[in-house]
DNA sequence: GGCTCAATTGATAATAATTATCATTAATAA
DNA sequence: TTATTAATGATAATTATTATCAATTGAGCC
């Protein structure tokens, strides 16, 4: 079967992280570990392990976090998800007109397909088109490490009121 | 061969458009015909003509069109360049922090290889990819429309350089 | 633990990109 | 030609993101 119908196994595959995996992964960075730093990676990877919440914007995830911790500025969730979206830890997405979205960039990256007229989104994987891609990248010399793929139309409900 | 390296053949395809012929693309999309339209759309397509040069910025394209003609305002350009996106007469792409970039959307479709390090970017098309994008949408009862595909690597010098 | 120093933070100002407003002008259809 | 309605241009407003900077804090060292 070509596509991989969204996250039950994604969820499943979860562990509960504890502060020290995130320590580990800010220091990976190159960063000083702060309460701050860790109160945010933790509620990314909480988001991310409750599904239909990916692809946070950074003002939803500050959102988020305050409510954890009362004293966290905006400018620093934001400069840590830049931070993390520079070392490839979280993916940036901008679709359309609107703000930045980020998640995890996992080893099981998923594509979005999305309907243009409701906004609804399907996730899936699909093997083959990332073999092709790894190929294309080979045939220019380039050594692939990242990629968005975005497909955009029309979902069945709205197919349906086109008519 | 799997990737087409780039434009030539895309170049020699490109006729020369007249007035009437934008004229009848303003009007298919339910619009006025005016001067300004007119000019911003052959601007476009000019661009287009001249590879290397894909990819236009709301503002790039505000400046080529103010020397053509004085007084037309870059929120006409801004209204326009969104009209067309919602059309699908041009696809908006937006990369990283920067400011949407559009282009017209050719059946001809090409995606892009972008090195993270150096900015250089290839463009290709593979039908391979492209067969399995519409499969993946007919699984989900989608009828695709457009697809963004980017990929992001490290190009051969870059590659190089990091030893 | 305390000390030092550079990195980090938070509040806010600044910048950049895009969108809205609105009076004036121009296109279309009768 | 005229009436009607959309489009335009100048600019204000909004939104998202980044920079600034004084105060604070983490990390290594004693």
């Amino acid at each position: 079967m070509l596509p991989r119908q969204v996250d039950q196994d994604i969820v499943k595959k979860q562990e509960r992280f504890k502060d020290e995996d995130f320590r580990k992964i800010i220091r990976s960075m190159g960063l000083k570990i702060t309460d701050q730093r860790i109160t945010i990676i933790n509620c990314l990877y909480d988001t991310e392990a409750k599904s239909g919440e990916r692809h946070v914007t950074a003002q939803e995830l500050f959102e988020k976090v305050a409510k954890k911790e009362e004293n966290i500025g905006f400018a620093t969730v934001y400069r840590f998800l830049r931070d993390m979206a520079d070392k490839g830890l979280v993916t940036e997405v901008r679709m359309g007109g609107q703000s930045s979205r980020y998640e995890l960039s996992s080893k099981d990256h998923h594509d979005h397909l999305t309907c243009t007229q409701c906004g609804k989104i399907c996730e899936f994987e699909n093997k083959k088109i990332e073999k092709l891609q790894v190929q294309v990248a080979e045939y220019f010399g380039f050594k692939l490490t990242n990629h968005i793929l975005e497909l955009y139309g029309l979902c069945p409900s709205c197919q349906a009121k086109a008519d």
